[in-house]
DNA sequence: ATTTTATATGAGGATATTATCATATGTTCA
DNA sequence: TGAACATATGATAATATCCTCATATAAAAT
């Protein structure tokens, strides 16, 4: 694979790691402070096996790491930028709604 | 489906569209000015069905707009904010590999 | 030692995404 | 008109992702 085609793969797969919408819910939970599997199972409402996959997903990509007390396994984010790329996403998504709900009443007024 | 998570599906989505090497390769392509299909062909050295399908899932997501000229189909970015999403992630994995070499680095040193 | 608790993992099928090939559409030009 | 060109689309097969269920692991409590 040509050097810029691995660099674009790269970051492919972060976004992929992103790309999921209950893995964009256990990072907005993250947000403000760590949390246990458990703890998450109960709030996000996932079940216990498909979230601790997703957590694994969040944690090969490098967005998340852990930490384990006892029994308990606690995630927290690793790199509070990737909060920049959501809200990034957020705001473009905003703009073009807001576009299109322009669009919307202007040619509901136009229809006559 | 519940209001938050509608939201969730709807990011999502976006970061899906852009999760794809060639989606990038394209994306790094249109970042100056447009470009026809023949053209990105050429230089992306992608297949003509191919890109015309990652073209089409980056509008379809909102990110690239089209026109037409005669039989030529010229594409740009609707909104610009998407590269600082790519940025975003750029300086992201910079950091992580950082970290990855001083690690490597390091440990190499402690070695004996 | 057995049971309980917290988390991770494997197998299976269901669904989604991608690549490729062939073909369709629409436009220009001879 | 029909050949050539630029792009899009449909079908199919290959691959990847996801969900769920069952079970594994490992520490704690009884």
């Amino acid at each position: 694979m040509a050097g810029e085609e691995l660099v674009f793969k790269v970051k492919a797969d972060l976004l992929k790691s992103l790309a999921h919408p209950s893995r964009l819910a256990i990072l907005e939970y993250l947000k403000k402070k760590e949390a246990s599997v458990g703890e998450m199972v109960i709030k996000l409402g996932i079940e216990q096996s498909g979230l601790s996959k997703h957590l694994s997903v969040l944690k090969q990509s490098g967005i998340l790491s852990s930490r384990q007390e006892k029994v308990t396994v606690f995630y927290s984010v690793r790199d509070k930028d990737i909060f920049v790329v959501l809200r990034t996403i957020s705001e473009i998504l905003m703009k073009k709604f807001r576009e299109g709900e322009y669009l919307l009443q202007h040619l509901a007024r136009a229809k006559p």
